[in-house]
RNA sequence: GGACCCGUAGCUCAGCUGGAUAGAGCGUUGCCCUCCGAAGGCAAAGGUCACGCGUUCGAAUCGCGUCGGGUCCGCCA
């Protein structure tokens, strides 16, 4: 069978020669050897950092080393050179038929090219928004960012699940219950002033969006509740109006792309006595305490004063500070509600956690993290955050004003309105999820090289008008005329897939497949420019049909690897530009 | 006062977990469309990788410190 990722079978070679020319080294100095692609053609295809990581265990100079190993590689079949460079590099250039038999390979495979397997479970929670309103700009990233990276350890041979924390417990979706009730009284024609004023803090939650669910209320229930003590209905109306805005998310991050596996209920948490049993869990293991924290250094609030608190010892798994499980009268903490959330994470089998949130919520990485390790206590259980940093949405050069002042937020659906799922998607994995960025709605919309979803679309879009206009691909096809350099660095990044799903994956960073795939259309759009210089270049040719067969196999395995690429981003693959 | 993230070309950002001469797009400058693949293409200029120590064969990358920007900091959810 032939091996979908080169660069682990000529790792596989580097370290079979290594271990027979120096035997004995340690397991933890092999692990250390990487086979990576060269940054510069001159220096070959594929370059070994072997030499250079054996030579200290090994007591020899790193050059004679890679001397050493070159003259064994280079002699291998399928290696057409193989020579020492630098400080101890070890540089392979492939013979060229090897790297031509990739493409037949990838024709195969089809977007299956690249699939990893085997790599156990992992669960990713991300987007997890308050059950209150629609979806604005700010969930957005997250909801991108964890799909992506969702999909990607999917393809790196994750089983994935996609999870949605419903916070619909807890003081905000009783606000969400008063403010609904307040439209269902607007609904009846009543003034809901009197209402309004007896509630502390007013209407919260003020939104245009709930006036439909308070019509419905209406409609359902008459005036059965109006003017009528909040025992009597806020149950029933916060618990209407959380699943009329749970499903409001859900349609907001359809428009997206996005859908989650499972959505896990705060409440149903509780009620099921998960917290209670998770700060059991801890209190048996000697982590839980009665304790007066002390006041914050630095600037200390006006009102503070010491309570006697119950606490989790957190600082003995690397957080700052103890934090408090139950509040000073006694009822549970939010944190306690998300410990046992992960308690229950941890009790459907889940070892692998990755939990994306927003930068606001930075300072809660330690505290979370700490409970998940004492949870586990010997098991390999583990939490992983992504922090998303802010998103600046940009227009003609100034942010778009943003206020969370009711009803005028700017919502996600408004930006996907405005420039389309894929470009919101794309555009927001163009950036390390942990630096801040700046959105332009200008560049998202331009039909230029000014946006790179645009480019990227291109590149598919005119390898799908190549391949209509061939007919077959033909993955049998002598591929021998493949030479040109243009040729050449496309088949290269081509093979590279594999391995850049692998570490895209192993670094928890969705970017890296953008930037790639962002490469990849650079090198096909600049072979379709050089066959406008180079008429003996373009791809397809009546009166030569065996370079025409190969390009077109080329072209084919290209658009694979693109959509491939697409896939994991949930990027829409188009058949053309319109 | 503390925690976390960031600081790379004029601008926006990559830099493959420590490797060779630090890259891309935009912008700038200069070339290239009578026609056949120009919603463009080719090329050039542009950097004390914020700064200082340290770790080692080797640092933009790791550690410590300083400066600058951001997010946050008892019972909010």
């Amino acid at each position: 069978m032939m091996t979908e990722n080169l660069f682990a079978q000529a790792r596989a070679w580097v370290l079979d020669e290594l271990t027979a020319l120096l035997p004995g080294l340690p397991e933890e100095i092999l692990s250390r050897v990487e086979v990576t692609p060269t940054k510069d053609s001159a220096h070959g295809d594929m370059a070994s950092n072997a030499a250079m990581v054996a030579a200290k265990p090994a007591g020899k100079n790193p050059r004679d080393i890679a001397a050493a190993l070159a003259s064994r590689l280079a002699a291998r079949p399928g290696v057409a050179k193989a020579e020492p460079a630098g400080p101890g590099f070890l540089n392979l250039t492939l013979e060229p038929a090897l790297l031509l038999a990739q493409v037949p390979v990838i024709l195969a495979a089809g977007e299956a090219y690249g699939q990893g397997a085997g790599r156990g479970r992992v669960n990713v929670e991300y987007v997890s928004a308050n059950p209150t309103g629609p979806l604005h700009v700010g969930h957005c990233r997250g909801a991108v960012v964890g799909d992506a990276l969702a999909n990607l350890l999917a393809k790196a041979g994750y089983a994935v699940t996609k999870e949605f924390y419903v916070n619909d417990a807890g003081a905000q979706v009783i606000a969400l219950g008063r403010s609904v009730y307040v439209r269902y009284l607007e609904a009846l024609g009543l003034s809901p002033e009197a209402y309004i004023d007896t509630v502390t803090g007013g209407m919260q939650y003020g939104g245009a969006y709930l006036i439909p669910i308070g019509a419905a209320l209406a409609e359902k229930y008459g005036d059965e509740f109006a003017e009528t003590p909040e025992a009597h209905w806020l149950d029933t109306f916060r618990d209407f109006a959380v699943a009329q805005m749970l499903q409001l998310i859900r349609d907001d991050l359809a428009a997206l792309g996005v859908v989650h596996d499972v959505f896990s209920s705060e409440r149903a948490l509780i009620a099921a006595g998960g917290v209670e049993r998770a700060l059991r869990q801890l209190s048996e293991r000697g982590l839980i305490y009665e304790g007066v924290l002390e006041p914050p250094k630095g600037k200390t609030p006006e009102d503070w004063e010491p309570r006697e608190q119950t606490l989790f010892r957190s600082t003995d798994f690397g957080d700052d500070v103890d934090r408090p499980v139950r509040k000073s009268d006694g009822s549970n903490t939010y944190f306690a509600n998300d410990v046992a959330y992960h308690a229950d994470k941890m009790a459907r089998g889940f070892t692998a956690m990755i939990d994306v949130w927003g930068a606001d919520h930075g300072g809660y990485v330690k505290r979370m993290q700490a409970a998940v390790k004492a949870l586990a206590g010997d098991t390999p259980a583990r939490l992983d955050v992504l922090l998303c940093q802010i998103v600046r949405v940009m227009k003609d050069g100034a942010p778009v004003r943003m206020s969370k002042r009711a009803g005028t937020f700017v919502e996600l659906r408004d930006l996907i309105d405005e420039v389309g799922p894929d470009a919101v998607r794309f555009i927001m994995l163009m950036r390390k999820s942990d630096a801040q960025m700046d959105f332009d709605l200008n560049a998202a919309v331009a039909q230029t090289r000014d946006n790179p979803v645009f480019y990227v679309q291109y590149a598919h879009a005119r390898c799908r008008s190549v391949l209509r206009a061939a007919g077959i691909v033909d993955a049998g096809a002598d591929l021998s005329s493949l030479a040109a350099p243009e040729e050449l660095a496309l088949i290269r990044r081509l093979i590279n897939w594999p391995r850049m799903v692998e570490q895209a994956a192993e670094a928890r960073e969705p970017h890296r497949i953008a930037f790639y795939l962002y490469e990849l259309a650079g090198d096909f759009h600049a072979l379709w420019n050089a066959g406008r210089g180079d008429a003996a270049l373009r791809f397809i040719q009546a009166e030569r049909p065996v370079e025409t067969a190969a390009r077109i196999a080329l072209v084919a395995a290209t658009a694979t690897v693109l959509r491939s690429g697409f896939a994991v981003l949930g990027v829409t693959p188009v058949e053309e530009m319109r």
